[in-house]
RNA sequence: GCGAGAGUGGCGGAAUUGGUAGACGCGCUGGACUUAGGAUCCAGUGGGGAAAACCCGUGGGGGUUCGAGUCCCCCCUUUCGCACCA
């Protein structure tokens, strides 16, 4: 290879090679002719103002190899890009610098697409998507309706934090200590209808599903505890004492409805005798009609101070429990007995019923509250060595292993899961309750009560009601207006603009109002997968066969912050889907891993602290290939890693002996055995690594072998280095399809096969033995490799540094073949 | 509090099923080539010990084993989620 030896300049080979990528569309496979198709997903990006992010660039290089990797494997890989830019980010950004996101977010989306090209991904750009674009956002709309058809999209009253001041609605995020992050005013809750998808409702699909799925433990660990199962029983306690139905102002209920007996729920129905008071959600609808007239004025006030808290800090764990008493009383069903029922924030409407039987002798809270407010603590529970009469000692008892059931009537001497058991069987057989199943993971709100978003499209008529905008009108398109800033009106943008939300009823003509509010940046996010195939069809959100041939994905690799928000609406939105016959698969991602975070000399990265890394600058001083290639090997691709500096030069410094390998590469004479056999092994080595993510240890093997193929000053010889250029070729591709090409080669190196290794030379005949007397080494022995146990001794003891530490008589000796001799 | 993960040289990090701890890289030391080197190449580099012999070493303490970074028990530190979920 004596040819023109110019010296390695990355800025050179990179700019021919993305330019040379661009002009064959070398990345845009023909999806239809595709015969082993494989789409390889990344998180598509927010495009924010900043630019691309050094953890983008690390997620993105990393599904990157992946990809190359599998068409280096023979696939048809598709790759595709696009951009995450409706959503609350994007609308306060553009608030703060006052410049329209309309405008705003064109020019960042070009700003990452000149950045995603300069890292040299095998995106195809044919296929790039934005979620801000009519012609996607349109389906978006589409699929909102096909979930209102399906009866799982509903609309009720929900809290939301609201600023008095500013007379907007925040997201919890934007509270801070219970304050406006803006304005400093004091945060309270506001209830407003709002659009809900009904996720819970697949909770059961969406846990069992988490068993089979290929995706990384901690993700499905995380989506478990979000789905949150939780098996109890459900208690009816029937209202008596002087409460019921004394409301004066309170309209009776019809006499259809059932008595107003009050539900809880409780994971620990063995504990039912120790029921001493009910506790109620200040939102629980029976709190009216059961207060008493003595008592109202009360429980009026504490309803008003809990109003008047954010909806973060309702939730501080640690803070001192508050409550208020009805005045009415409930019977507890195991003991007959009236208890009291008390009103507190601790109790949550969304979890349950919204309603607690409280436990104070085996609920920490409960207890907490019990003393508070001198309410009775009864033991039900006695510990190994405990009896009904054991004292509490400040804390409710909450264990349950070895402990058995007390002051339980007949129920007492059951351990607690027979006690569970038997109470449960005993609750159904009096009609009194009923064992079930209850998930924290609760409905999908999807309504935000703000501009930069796809508008929800309904249409309210006072003589129809609810009517959808019929599909031939979509997208309803958001109007480009100049005062998207939230103002003192109250009300959300989009409901400022007459012009916009009045319109003729679909249903009978008369004049109509849109809906005001737009959908949740997740409802974007969670089927944009299913677009990218189908970016030319404007007639359908995605084509039926198309989708069969690419669909479901094959790998998806992005980060853990999205394990259940994400990941989760996305796997429900696909199976809504699927029920309706629109896809014939249920998950969206065969397999899916998450990657890890990249910090920054120790420290997270943040503009405060000034530590950003800005990948324009890495790249323009070292190169892409250099770039990507230290971004893998500084730490597991699953685990993240610590950026320095100072590690990317020995990155470098292994491409710069790549590139002069290549080129002083001998084609005469024979490849050295030696070298031959460690080339397979590094093979095998990176084969075997780059599927399981472990790009780190892939690059040192490589290095390795490059220490070995340079060793001594050598000159290597072609058949010793041509193959670890398409080894290289995933993590650095534009130095490989170069050197490739200088090589000789007229097909691109992505297009030319991933090496063999030939199991035959990974071994040789003779090994070195390691030695070990009583577990501690010794010393090496060269043997052959099937070496038996009595030959490999007798070698053993011929070695001095070795033989002296042997007894004359060992008590064992044990060879582990291949591997080591130890001598006891 | 609950859940998941992590503690290995000066630093980032390696180490199938228990089988040579510290691969690979940075840094550092010495050398070669050089007018020069922050370029390149070669060699060395866990600690103690004079170079040897040898001893000690994977957060701490126990244990199992011929053999433990890896398995078991207890404890400490730390990162990230979720946080009154009944």
């Amino acid at each position: 290879m004596a040819e023109s030896q110019a010296s390695y300049e990355p800025a050179v080979v990179e700019r021919k090679w993305q330019e040379r990528w661009r002009a064959q569309r070398a990345n845009s496979p023909e999806l239809d002719r595709a015969e082993r198709p494989f789409y390889q997903l990344m998180m598509f990006p927010y495009p924010s103002a900043e630019g691309l992010h050094i953890g983008n660039v690390f997620a993105f290089t990393g599904n990157d190899i992946y990809g190359r990797f599998q068409r280096l494997q023979g696939n048809t890989v598709f790759e595709p890009i696009g951009f995450d830019a409706f959503g609350i980010h994007s609308e306060n950004y553009a608030l703060k610098v006052g410049i329209h996101p309309m405008e705003l977010i064109p020019k960042n989306i070009e700003n990452f697409r000149r950045q995603l090209r300069r890292v040299g991904l095998m995106v195809d750009w044919s296929h790039e998507l934005s979620t801000t674009d009519p012609a996607y956002y349109k389906w978006t709309q589409w699929i909102f309706l096909q979930l209102l058809n399906k009866g799982l999209a509903y609309k009720k009253k929900a809290a939301v934090n609201w600023c008095p001041s500013c007379k907007t609605v925040l997201s919890n995020e934007q509270v801070v200590n219970g304050e406006c992050e803006r304005c400093g005013s004091a945060v309270e809750q506001r209830f407003l209808e709002q659009w809900f998808f009904r996720i819970s409702e697949y909770a059961p699909r969406l846990l069992a599903n988490l068993d089979w799925i290929d995706w990384s433990e901690t993700t499905k660990t995380a989506q478990r505890n979000w789905i949150g199962k939780s098996e109890g029983a459900e208690v009816r306690f029937e209202i008596s004492g002087s409460g019921k139905r004394e409301a004066g102002s309170v309209p009776a209920p019809p006499a259809a409805s059932p008595s107003p007996d009050i539900r809880v729920f409780t994971t620990r129905p063995d504990t039912l005798f120790g029921a001493t008071y009910l506790v109620l959600a200040p939102e629980h609808p029976l709190v009216a009609e059961i207060t008493t007239p003595e008592q109202r004025a009360a429980v009026e006030a504490y309803l008003d101070q809990t109003a008047r808290q954010d909806l973060v800090s309702r939730r501080v764990t640690d803070k001192v429990k508050t409550g208020v008493f009805t005045g009415a009383y409930a019977i507890n069903p195991a003991t007959r007995r009236p208890i009291p029922i008390w009103i507190a924030d601790y109790v949550l409407m969304e979890y349950g019923t919204g309603a607690i039987m409280a436990v104070p002798g085996h609920d920490e809270r409960d207890f907490e509250f019990a003393v508070t407010f001198g309410l009775p603590i009864v033991r039900v529970v006695a510990g190994p060595g405990q009896d009904s009469a054991t004292p509490f000692d400040g804390a409710a008892y909450t264990e349950t292993d070895g402990a058995h059931l007390v002051n339980s009537d007949r129920f007492d001497g059951l351990s607690v899961p027979e006690g569970k058991k038997r109470i449960v069987e005993w609750l159904e057989s009096v009609g009194a309750g009923k064992g079930v199943v209850n998930y924290r993971l609760h409905d999908w709100c999807i309504s935000r009560q703000r501009y930069w978003g796809p508008p929800i499209p309904v249409i309210y008529c006072d003589r129809c009601g609810v009517q959808q905008v019929p599909e031939r009108d979509l997208p309803v398109l958001l109007p480009p207006i100049e005062d998207f800033r939230p103002d003192d009106s109250g009300v959300s943008p989009l409901a400022r603009h007459e012009e916009w939300y009045r319109v003729p009823c679909p249903e009978c003509g008369a004049m109509a109002r849109r809906e005001t509010d737009v959908s949740d940046t997740f409802l974007d996010s969670a089927w944009y997968f299913l677009r990218y195939p189908n970016t030319e069809y404007d007639d359908r959100p995605f084509d039926q066969a198309r989708t069969r041939k690419w669909l479901p994905v094959d790998s998806y690799i992005g980060g853990n912050e999205h394990a259940v928000l994400h990941l989760l609406y996305t796997r429900f939105i696909t199976m809504v889907l699927h029920d309706m016959g629109y896809l014939d698969f249920e998950e969206p991602f065969e397999r899916f891993r998450a990657h890890g975070l990249i910090i920054r000399e120790g420290a997270k990265m943040s503009k405060s602290r000034g530590n950003v890394v800005n990948p324009d600058e890495y790249i323009e001083q070292w190169g892409a290939d250099a770039f990507r290639t230290y971004l893998m090997f500084l730490g597991p691709f699953e685990e993240g890693g610590d950026f320095r500096d100072a590690g990317i030069s020995g990155v470098k410094r292994f491409l710069d002996r790549l590139w002069a390998s290549v080129h002083e590469a001998r084609e005469t004479g024979e490849p050295d055995p030696a070298v031959m056999r460690k080339l397979h092994r590094t093979i095998r080595k990176v084969s075997e690594d780059i599927p399981r993510l472990s790009y780190n240890t892939a690059i040192a093997m490589m290095m390795e072998y490059m220490n070995v193929l340079r060793a001594g000053e050598r000159t290597p010889h072609r058949a010793e280095v041509e193959p670890l250029v398409s080894l290289a070729a995933p993590f650095a591709p534009h130095i490989a399809e170069e050197l490739w090409e200088r090589l000789g080669h007229e097909r691109g190196v992505f297009d030319s096969g991933w090496p063999e290794y030939d199991p035959a030379l990974l071994e040789e005949d003779e090994i070195d033995l390691v030695v070990q007397v009583n577990g501690k080494v010794r010393g090496k022995i060269r043997v052959p490799r099937e070496v038996p146990r009595d030959a490999a001794l007798e070698r053993a003891l011929t070695e001095p540094g070795i033989a002296k530490f042997v007894p004359d008589t060992p008590k064992r000796v044990i060879l582990v073949p291949g591997r080591l001799l130890n001598i006891v």
